[in-house]
DNA sequence: TCTGGGGTCCTAGGACCC
DNA sequence: TCTGGGGTCCTAGGACCC
């Protein structure tokens, strides 16, 4: 059995790098986007990281310094987004079978059985056909396991020199100065939470957590901190993970721009939420056992409030009638009109494929096939027209208080016809 | 009323990831 | 005025049982 070999490939700065390919204008310009209701800077190019603006930061803390050093901002446009992530997949599935697609800009790929005599060599290859034929820069990272990738990968970014490709595989050197040079708080699985009191004892970089004890390590963090210890060594304790595994929930939240008082207004949004969770479990073929709704103030405010209410579906189903309803029912349970609520959603869980439900409970096949062939109707219809074209009343949609904001949303050139970029002839 | 230990199961909340 | 969204996993603590 041979020892596995981790890699991973990154997108660097994914979401400006997908606004660019149709922005060449922009390629050594800032520019940041900014995430649902334009609330904070989900992606940087290096030139506004360079001005120190942090991930995941307010917007309105940062407009001015944006504005002065005139940074382009585009809303987020996740559709674009997810269209360039497929792409990339596609390309990394020529190259090998064994892949996890980890995130939207992010693979880790199973190499050791490829013929690679240079991991370095070929990783430039791979990142020079990626770009040709998208548009998307990457930095890949080689190592003997995925902590250890996910770090040669952060290492190849940060570094010109490596040319976007960096392995440790085989050499103890490079190693030894990948774990002194990675900060703690920049390893895979230490958060923000535990990089202060990590600190607090002396451990600063990778290389210190290494040589702490399992015993400690569990003390101080978990089971999991004890796994990212020992893959730091290089002894592999995550596998690649397959991409058939069934999700075990869906959810679909939002921040409103106002806060919201109106049941109307909460009852629609919640509907809308429902609908959509529910379209998203037909197309994986799935059934939801139970949903959740939730709805909350504002974190920033001094009065606090939130609540959630799961209801049961019996039988398991995917039709989005029975699953707004249960969603409003949530909804009634928890809605208070004493607070203006900021946030809210559903989550739907006790998923279970679709197939084997139907062949386990039987029910009235009929009336099940029925509806299905009506929801796969209405499906097909917004599917095609891009839009909820069709939908259940109540998700009303006429101008409300809870729609997000989306003031500089680039078109989507790659998803929609009638979006598509023009090449004029001059 | 006081005194237990040990086991399981469930849930809420926390921490982490991108 | 304005503070993202969608996931997974782990643990502590409560409820319950014997």
């Amino acid at each position: 059995m041979l020892k596995p070999v981790y890699a991973l490939v990154d997108c660097n700065n994914f979401f400006v790098s997908c606004e660019r390919v149709f922005r060449p204008d922009l390629w050594d310009k800032p520019v940041a986007v900014l995430s649902n209701n334009d609330g904070c800077i989900v992606a940087r190019s290096n030139e506004v990281k360079a001005l120190g603006i942090p991930m995941a930061v307010p917007y309105f803390k940062v407009s001015d310094v944006l504005k002065q050093n005139n940074v382009t901002l585009f809303s987020g446009n996740f559709q674009l987004y997810g269209d360039f992530s497929q792409r990339v997949t596609q390309i990394l599935q020529q190259e090998s079978p064994d892949i996890e697609v980890y995130s939207v800009d992010e693979s880790f790929l199973e190499i050791s059985s490829l013929p690679i005599k240079d991991y370095e060599a070929w990783a430039r290859t791979l990142k020079a056909k990626i770009f040709k034929w998208t548009g998307i820069p990457v930095s890949i990272g080689i190592a003997p396991t995925k902590t250890l990738a996910k770090a040669a990968a952060d290492f190849a970014k940060k570094n010109e020199s490596t040319e976007g490709g960096f392995s440790i595989v085989g050499d103890d050197t490079k190693h030894l100065e990948l774990l002194k040079w990675l900060p703690i708080g920049d390893v895979w699985g230490i958060g923000w939470r535990t990089t202060p009191k990590l600190q607090e004892y002396g451990i600063r970089t990778a290389y210190d957590i290494s040589l702490a004890s399992d015993t400690w390590v569990q003390s101080q963090l978990n089971i999991r901190g004890v796994k990212t210890a020992h893959e730091l060594k290089g002894e592999s304790c995550y596998e690649l993970e397959s991409n058939n595994e069934p999700q075990k929930s869906i959810a679909h939240t939002r921040s409103f721009p106002h806060a919201v008082r109106n049941y109307y207004e909460l009852e629609g949004a919640i509907a809308t939420f429902a609908a959509q969770t529910a379209a998203k479990l037909r197309s994986q073929q799935e059934l939801a056992g139970a949903v959740m709704t939730f709805l909350r103030t504002s974190k920033y405010t001094k009065i606090q409030h939130s609540g959630s209410h799961v209801v049961t579906l019996l039988p398991p189903t995917a039709e989005t009638g029975k699953i707004v309803a249960a969603a409003l029912e949530g909804l009634q349970a928890i809605y208070d009109p004493d607070f203006g609520y900021k946030k809210g959603g559903i989550t739907l869980f006790d998923l279970k494929p679709r197939a084997a439900w139907q062949l386990e409970l039987g029910g009235n096949i009929a009336d099940i096939d029925r509806q299905a062939a009506l929801m796969a109707t209405i499906d097909q219809l917004n599917n095609h027209y891009h839009t909820r074209l069709v939908r259940h009343a109540i998700e009303h949609t006429e101008r409300s208080d809870w729609r997000s904001r989306q003031q500089q949303r680039s078109p989507n050139y790659t998803t929609n016809w009638a979006e598509l970029p023009i090449i004029k002839a001059s």
